[in-house]
DNA sequence: GTGTCTGCAAACAGTTTGCACTTCT
DNA sequence: AGAAGTGCAAACTGTTTGCAGACAC
């Protein structure tokens, strides 16, 4: 698998943009961790490591990540935006408590033949999906008692 | 089926609430028509037969209702959400077009197995689910050659 | 009568944008 | 040199909230 920074190079490259010090530093950050993260996050973790990329910039680039393909907005929550990084990693969807409000991933390879035939039925190229399910996790249902 | 007015006055009972007649315009009108609707569409609709409620109110119930699970959040498309009507509806999933950004609504009953397994190995007790698939619809595949 | 609800306007939060300056090529 | 990017602060937008008067029960 080709590194993410090559592959968002090669991106920007196509839209006639360029690379700069601020778009990899931010693309390294978003993939230094593997969980969800929020722009506040996203801020908070490049500033430990001394960087002072402006909110303004992070902002941007992660419209452009998105673009690109390479992180997906993922919820909403407390009325602001959720992403994850997608580029190398397997597709999953969401388990969602709404008790503690923890979400779980789970791989979720029964989905690929229904999309085909939803697909043909409706005459639609399908190009992914975003599952979640909700629901209560053990420990919640506990409490409930 | 029990009118929707009756379930939403006794689940406003219940919360030790009132039934007003604001909160009743607006459980109407959002039951008035089956298509996905935001709060200024809601408002306008409200306007045009002659009533004055305020943002506020509309607000509020909103949250009311999609509590009371007869209405629920759809999607955030435009920086702002888009709600349903869910009471008296069959469950239905969502395939999104990302050329015209087109919402076909489809029914999916190949899901309840796959909820049922995902609910054991995870230990979790599954209420429902939102899924979105998304592609190309006929029209905008054809524009594209 | 009392406690909730409404409408208003102000507050709020996340996000976007205009602009002067910097940086990349 | 010239185009594109950055940081800043102000603007913007959808949504929430505090409060005074109105209303449901």
């Amino acid at each position: 698998m080709r590194p993410e920074s090559e592959v968002f190079r090669e991106f920007l490259i196509h839209k006639g943009m360029r690379s700069t010090p601020e778009r990899e530093e931010i693309l390294a950050e978003v993939f230094a961790h593997h969980d969800h993260f929020d722009v506040e996050e996203l801020i908070m973790r490049l500033r430990r490591r001394g960087l002072r990329i402006s909110r303004a910039s992070v902002y941007r680039t992660l419209a452009l990540l998105v673009e690109s393909g390479m992180v997906g907005e993922v919820y909403i929550e407390d009325g602001h935006m959720h992403y994850e990084h997608i580029y190398g990693h397997e597709h999953h969807c969401h388990l969602r408590c709404l008790g503690c409000r923890k979400l779980i991933e789970f791989r979720n390879g029964s989905l690929k033949e229904m999309e085909k035939r939803i697909g043909q039925e409706n005459d639609f190229e399908i190009i992914g999906h975003k599952l979640e399910i909700y629901g209560y996790c053990a420990a919640c249902r506990g409490e409930e008692s």
